[in-house]
DNA sequence: ACCGGTCACTTGTATTTTGCAAGTATGGAC
DNA sequence: GTCCATACTTGCAAAATACAAGTGACCGGT
């Protein structure tokens, strides 16, 4: 398995990166991320248990029953691919 | 929709980005492409489709009923995105 | 002209993933 | 106690993907 495909097992899934993207510029609660990004609930639920599994995000509990997610160090070292991805998404260049 | 939603868009699909990292290389036929990614041939099928039509890449005719498939300048624009990727994957750095 | 092989797909169907809507659990304020 | 916010879970439909088999075009040899 090349590196490449290593990665995308983590972070291919869909909206996978754009929670990671949403998370470079701070933590996020849940229906933060759930209302910028407009992902379906469940599939929020199921990204963020996979990226917390994967190393990429932890859960800080904040008060009672609201939590924040947080990037790993592993998790802002996507920042240059994300950044390269956006760049070339934008068409410009 | 953000950059890299737009990015997404085109190359978020599965395979997608692995075919473009194998066509980095240089063009390739169809049966390569298969067999040295393992993916489906419908989807492979589907996937070429879909990047010839968002300008990633193009199809040359060869012999008769052989073509090879090569990166446009936008498709070889992502070289820094799926080098960043990978260079994540192998998570050393 | 016929046969066999290669190449680039298509087609049909099962399985997995994703999306949508609604419901549940917990804790705090009042 | 009731009400509200937050963070989910659950059930089911729709879409994407995987697997297996088949199709059509062309060529080279006989």
């Amino acid at each position: 398995m090349s590196d490449l495909a290593a990665a995308l097992d983590i972070v291919g899934a869909r909206w996978a990166l754009l929670i990671v993207e949403r998370l470079l510029d701070g933590p996020q609660r849940y229906g933060d991320l759930q209302r910028d990004l407009g992902v379906p609930t469940n599939m929020l639920a199921i990204r963020l248990r996979e990226l917390e599994a994967a190393g990429v995000l932890i859960r800080l509990p904040l008060r009672h029953n609201t939590r924040a997610y947080a990037l790993t160090d592993r998790g802002f070292a996507l920042r240059e691919a994300i950044v390269a991805l956006g760049n070339w998404g934008r068409r410009d260049s």
